[in-house]
DNA sequence: GTGAAAGCGCTAACAC
DNA sequence: GTGTTAGCGCTTTCAC
């Protein structure tokens, strides 16, 4: 049994009242006297029950994620992000996967509101609306990644038409003037924003983007690799490539080399999610696009924090991406903001 | 501000105590007094406060999940397992990254004593042993996938020596009788275990590996695409390559096409992990050992929960593997265990 | 059948 | 300076 600030205030002769004072620096005692609780509080090893004080101070320091669709891929970017600004508050993350399932998800928020957390974020595996969760939760909620279906709610994702303009514009200072773009299925609201990016992009240079130009796929790496030359066929001009991912930007490489094409000589190629394990690792090495998910989950956890005490702002507040150049498309970037280190501790994927 | 279970009782014309019998159906009490407590409890939105009933109750419902050394590729499948089966006990799992930093470590460990959790589940990204935790934690721990330095605490973890027996048998079973064993740096003790397995699989039919056909490298595709033709030359006779990641047998595969060996009527392959995106997308799709990381976690998940409870159950488990049969070493698998589905909400990675 | 009272561990207002 | 007291939300024992 874990030892209670009665044990601290018997062993050191005060009353508990004192003891608590003298635990937090409250109030005035005697130098010794607070010495003294401090001391005897170290060796019997006490640490305050943050349960019964919650019943005080309506903290928990504990604050929800909940994921409706699943860990994916980029959570754990996110995740240690969202670690550790709330650390600033030594507040700590209590996970709940709904899995897709609304009974699951009810029982999380039971859960949740039981266990008085402080604040909620919702999250998910892609950015396009969710929707939002019951008004009457006793605690802020912020979206991170997936956005509210309502705007006026407090979401944090990735801004990625700055993504595709990125992405469009490291292609234009390559040279590439015919440009493809390979990406997933239309419906992801990530990949239109990202054509609006790439437009942009082009149309800074007169350049345009017409849609047939725009090939949607699966985001299935086999389906780049099974496609691209074909398309290629038709397009015979292309003279860079734009792929909505990594693996799309990996099999499109594979197939390009096997074809006997160079990268980034005849075709230069830019991906999307800098996905180290993935672009890293292709022959050539992927210039890629970095959604920069840990700061990411910093200023999700910033907003939670703000959300807490008070000094809400509610809004969708996107985040700009960085281009992360390696070989498929080496031209420098002149100004436009460069990925350069990882995640504070390199994750193996 | 959430209401109260005095509020129920007063809303209800009863008394707390009776409100709390009502809401929990203990104690006698007429039919219709608990049906109206439940009525105006349901109709009022009350939660009990966990917070408040674990001071009598000692329980929490909470779980720690430390990590020492980040997230990685395998923390979400194995973090899936883990919730599913803590949910049958409605507990939930508080987030703990202590990123190799021992400070922070520290600091978790209090957050989670202060926080009262009723365990801790320590991993880790790589499945050799750990300092083990403080021995005066209030709580009973649990090692998951890293096991503790010390065999006597309660770790959950692969039998890597399983799998590497199950990549050799399926070699064999291809119809290889030369193998090679491209694989990661021998500081691993995974490393180590999946050479033994497989040497005991050759065994089995009089078949040796010796230690110059084990070649350790980083585990880094573009490394293993370098390597692997030259090996070859120095051991012509090769007719089946075990790789002991998925990396590396992407790498390795990728380089076999590229020289113009076909696999695997050339060359067998059976790579370790059953990294979807990785393993289903090489040209061929690869062969490879799956390490049951959703069901690790479900016994991990349960072990805790049996920890908490009281029928501990010391020392170390070792969850044995499954084979993902495709293309690169297609042989039937007889008898021995094969993966088919994926974790019950397919990951993005 | 129902309720009063004590107590879980801690904090804070107010005495002394 | 230090202690007494009441109360946070809930459970449980024990009267009535």
């Amino acid at each position: 049994m874990a030892p209670t600030i009665r044990d601290v205030a018997e062993a050191s002769g005060v009353s508990i009242s004192t003891a608590s004072k003298g635990l937090h620096g409250k109030g005035r005692m005697r130098d010794d006297t607070r010495d003294r609780i401090i001391a005897v509080a170290r060796e019997l090893g006490f640490r305050p029950n943050l349960n019964a004080s919650s019943l005080t101070s309506g903290r928990t320091f504990t604050v929800g994620l909940l994921t409706r669709d699943g860990y994916g891929r980029f959570t754990p970017t996110l995740l240690g992000g969202i670690e550790d600004s709330l650390t600033a508050e030594t507040s700590s993350l209590l996970l709940c996967d709904a899995r897709r399932d609304t009974v699951r998800e009810r029982h999380y928020l039971d859960a949740l509101i039981a266990k008085r957390v402080d604040g909620l974020i919702i999250t998910g595996r892609a950015t396009d609306p969710t929707p939002h969760a019951p008004r009457n939760l006793p605690f802020p909620v912020v979206y991170a990644y997936r956005t509210s279906d309502d705007p006026t709610d407090t979401s944090v994702t990735v801004d990625d038409e700055h993504g595709g303009y990125l992405a469009g514009r490291q292609l234009l200072r390559q040279g590439c003037r015919s440009i493809l773009h390979l990406t997933g299925p239309a419906h992801y609201l990530a990949v239109t924003e990202r054509i609006s990016g790439a437009r942009r992009a082009l149309a800074e240079h007169g350049l345009e983007l017409p849609d047939e130009r725009v090939v949607h796929l699966p985001f299935d790496e086999n389906q780049a690799y099974r496609s691209v030359n074909r398309l290629l066929e038709r397009f015979p001009d292309t003279d860079g490539i734009f792929c909505g991912n990594d693996q799309l930007g990996r099999g499109v490489a594979d197939a390009l080399t096997a074809a006997g094409r160079r990268v980034p000589e005849d075709i230069a190629l830019v991906g999307f999610d800098n996905w180290t394990l993935l672009a890293a690792h292709t022959r050539p090495p992927l210039t890629s696009i970095d959604m920069n998910l840990y700061s990411l989950g910093r200023t999700v956890g910033e907003t939670m924090l703000n959300s807490i005490n008070g000094s809400a702002t509610p809004g969708v507040v996107k985040q700009t991406c960085m281009l992360a150049i390696r070989e498929s498309c080496p031209a420098p970037a002149e100004g436009d903001p460069v990925w350069t280190s990882d995640y504070p501790m390199i994750p193996d994927a």
